[in-house]
DNA sequence: TGTCGTCGGTTTTTT
DNA sequence: ACCGACGACA
């Protein structure tokens, strides 16, 4: 076989290769540059070396692990290897992306062949090929959690339990954590323990609930994030075949954040690797922060076990940090137990000492670190871009952006609600995804009212009494009405299944942009939107517009040649918010929570909220892991930071709309005094110590916006957004053909502003305009009414 | 069937 | 404080 040919000389061929002492393998390839070998350290360089076999690459935080996995890469392709056969999992959609970037940097075009994704992309795609092995059609759904926990919810109604005792979170989780352990409904109910856990917990159904859940999924052509995975592996288990296949097509495997991964996620790697063995994995333990996601930082350990030739490499050399952030850091994660030894250290300057300060509430902190944030950029000379506030929960970003609008700081939060996970959003796309996949479930119950169609609460119950009764989907109801329905009923539902036909005909020939185009107005939903015109309204129609501009994007694409909207939706649901980024070069300040920021890195970080039951998280106080898991997390905030790190811990702090006391967080007092900065005292906090009340700043900010509001005491938490903006007097739009960069405007809602940013070409001129009262927006010049103050 | 008010859970982190 | 779910009423 000529395959198997290709592979012994290509083996052969690396043997030569390894043996070759650094000069002559620099020499050795023709065309090609290895000059990237030269730039590397030892460990690094031994690494990238080490192409064949088992590799584990222990990489200590901002010790260059990007770097290395890239030419790691880049060497495979230069000796010879064919992209094709290489695939990199990488973490998230982001990472993969800028990997690629710089791979092409090295080896040219060439990398574009890699395979290389997040796990749920890379599997979703083989899923939609193989799919059909295990009864799936190519084009089913991916239900994202809200989807799941929508149908679990049914179910518990159709079973009648009560929600209370089997809540929706409650039971997502568990129904995730089996399959993420590889326990099918079925070995789920025949399992003794598991049963037992279940009946003592007083919830003797989740068995049922879970299969029910699987089938009304299968049935539904649709799977769940933890499907991707737990299909992958009854592919892999039940079709040798296709195994056998995709062990042939990567030969080489590279797997980023090796730490995070679930029992799920390493049984697919270790299957597929089972031929070449050619697995490099890179991670480090004390990273590891996704134990609650089921990542499992055994499967470290195990590896060692698995792969007894294992070549393991430590990097251990810290690029990014002073030496008193990587002491620090290091003298927190010292406290664990349980890691892999390593001696993270840095030869860089030593370094600012980590500065400390307490606030009175959760508002004075927002003011402070805003107030440091204005004062640092202006003696330093550095853009907003350098600086990052990292909090725990998403809770506490509002305290911050309040403070950051008040004296006018550009910034962008990562993470939170997505673009994606936006409701007129996923409305728009249920219609999508309902005209590819009619049986979804979810989508149609989405949107068969919406907008109001006069199918109410009492037909949908008709319509899933009748569905059940017949074991079929819904929409076989719907689309048969007249069989299945009173008669009542079936003529109100029968127009929207001609409506959903409709879109299914339009789709079958048109761009993604013009099916989506179609949809969205023959469905109601851009009239409805376009009709609210209440500021949320006003914004969801932007969002509506900004999918569709994405959307035609992708269909003037030239790089790809199927342009359906079915094919725009495939991962879709597995994109984020990072993923729809407008603008990544705007210089603002990047707000995030600590597990959103692996992996990135910044001069100056805030690291908020140090406080007892927050960070740590009052859910982690109980067990020991969970509480080494909280530290891995402030030693990897603590390691985002190349220059100075502000600590800060509020002695009050509104939750639940309370004002409540806080302690500060046992994290702080396993710092090492001896790299603490104690004396720092940011400059408004000693004056008006003696009231959070009085939010008034002794600094004064530069882009000060015409129109100062008196300043009250605070009468509620939340005094900054305004219900409405009221236009002045003979507000009139002006012509925007001349806007620039630096106006002031008021907008006829949002109120006054300016323009931070232009883009885009006319018709479709986009202006980004910083609001006083509401932060940054995004507006399409056509839509928007603006008058420009002179 | 639609709307409005109340209630209750939520805030840990995400593909 | 905020959201979704649900019940009472139009």
């Amino acid at each position: 076989m000529p395959l198997k040919c290709r592979i012994r000389i290509f083996h052969a061929s690396l043997q030569q290769g390894i043996n070759y002492n650094f000069v002559t393998l620099t020499f050795k390839k023709r065309g090609t540059n290895l000059d990237y070998l030269q730039g590397l350290n030892t460990s690094q360089r031994a690494a990238v070396e080490q192409i064949k076999g088992p590799v584990m690459i222990v990489a200590g935080a901002g010790s260059g692990k990007t770097r290395v996995i890239t030419y790691r890469v880049a060497h495979l392709i230069n000796n010879g290897v064919d992209p094709f056969n290489i695939l990199v999992l990488t973490f998230t959609n982001k990472a993969a992306k800028e990997m690629r970037e710089r791979i092409t940097k090295v080896v040219g075009g060439e990398a574009k062949n890699i395979w290389m994704g997040t796990f749920h992309s890379v599997f979703a795609k083989i899923l939609r090929v193989e799919g059909h092995h295990l009864g799936y059609p190519s084009n089913f759904t991916i239900y994202d959690t809200d989807d799941s926990k929508s149908l679990i919810r049914t179910i518990l109604k159709e079973m009648q339990l009560d929600d209370k005792l089997y809540n929706a979170n409650f039971v997502y989780n568990r129904i995730s954590s089996a399959k993420n352990n590889l326990i099918s409904a079925a070995e789920y109910q025949k399992n003794e323990h598991i049963q037992a856990e279940d009946r003592s917990s007083g919830r003797p159904h989740l068995g049922t609930i879970y299969q029910t859940y699987s089938q009304r999924c299968f049935k539904a052509g649709a799977m769940d994030f933890d499907d991707l995975l737990f299909n992958t592996n009854v592919l892999m288990k039940n079709h040798p075949d296709v195994l056998y296949k995709y062990q042939n097509k990567f030969k080489y495997l590279m797997l980023d954040e090796y730490q995070d991964t679930n029992f799920s996620q390493y049984i697919i790697v270790k299957k597929l690797a089972a031929i070449h063995e050619n697995l490099c994995v890179v991670g480090d333990d004390a990273q590891s922060i996704y134990g609650f996601r089921g990542a499992n930082i055994q499967n470290i350990l195990n590896f060692e076990k698995d792969y007894p030739d294992l070549n393991i490499f430590k990097l251990e050399q810290n690029y990014r940090s002073t030496q008193n952030i990587v002491n620090l850091a290091n003298s927190i994660i010292a406290k664990n137990e349980h890691q892999l030894k390593k001696d993270v250290f840095s030869t860089n300057e030593v370094g600012d000492k980590i500065k400390i300060f307490r606030a009175f509430s959760d508002n004075e902190e927002g003011k402070i670190v805003a107030e440091n944030i204005a004062q640092k950029r202006s003696l330093s000379g550095s853009p907003y871009q350098s600086f990052a506030i990292l909090y725990r929960t998403n809770a506490q970003s509002r305290a911050m952006e309040e403070a950051l609008r008040k004296i006018g700081i550009p910034y962008k939060i990562y993470g939170g609600t997505s673009f994606y996970q936006r409701k007129e959003i996923k409305d728009l796309i249920a219609y999508f995804r309902l005209t590819f996949n009619p049986n979804d479930e979810e989508a149609l119950k989405r949107v068969i009212n919406y907008p109001r169609r006069g199918i109410g609460n009492t037909s949908i119950e008709r319509i899933m009494i009748s569905a059940n009764e017949h074991n079929i989907s819904l929409w076989d109801v719907i689309s048969n009405a007249e069989n299945y329905l009173d008669s009542r009923t079936a003529v109100t539902v029968a127009p929207f299944s001609l409506l959903i036909k409709s879109f299914q005909a339009a789709a079958a020939t048109n761009t993604a942009f013009d099916s989506a185009m179609h949809i969205a107005q023959h469905s109601g939903l851009l009239k409805d939107l376009y009709e609210d015109k209440s500021i949320e309204g006003l914004s969801r129609y932007e969002n509506i517009q900004e999918l569709l501009n994405g959307i035609k994007e992708f269909s003037d694409r030239e790089d790809i040649e199927e342009k359906g909207l079915d094919v725009f939706m495939q991962d879709i649901a597995l994109l984020t918010n990072e993923d729809n980024d407008k603008d990544p070069n705007a210089d603002t300040v990047s707000l995030m929570t600590i597990h959103a920021s692996k992996g990135l890195e910044f001069p100056f970080v805030h690291i908020v909220g140090l406080e007892e039951n927050l960070f740590p998280s009052q859910r982690s106080l109980n067990s020991r892991d969970d509480l080494e898991e909280e530290r891995r997390l402030f030693y990897v905030a603590l390691t985002r930071a190349e220059k100075n790190i502000y600590i800060s811990y509020a002695t009050s702090r509104y939750q639940w709309g309370n004002l409540n006391n806080c302690e500060p967080s046992r994290f702080i007092d396993e710092l090492d005094p001896q790299y603490l900065d104690l004396d720092f005292r940011p400059k408004s906090n000693s004056s008006d110590s003696s009231s959070f009340e009085n939010e008034r700043s002794s600094w004064q900010p530069l882009d000060t916006f015409s129109k100062p509001k008196p300043q009250t005491s605070r009468p509620k938490t939340t005094s900054i957004l305004p219900k409405a903006h009221v236009p002045s007097s003979g507000f009139t739009p002006s012509d925007t053909k001349n806007l620039q960069v630096g106006m002031e405007v008021e907008h006829e809602r949002f109120g006054y502003g300016k323009v931070v940013n232009m883009e885009g070409k006319s018709p479709d001129l986009k202006a980004t305009i910083f609001f006083k009262e509401l932060g940054q927006k995004q507006l399409l010049l056509k839509f928007a009414k603006l008058r420009i103050i002179e």
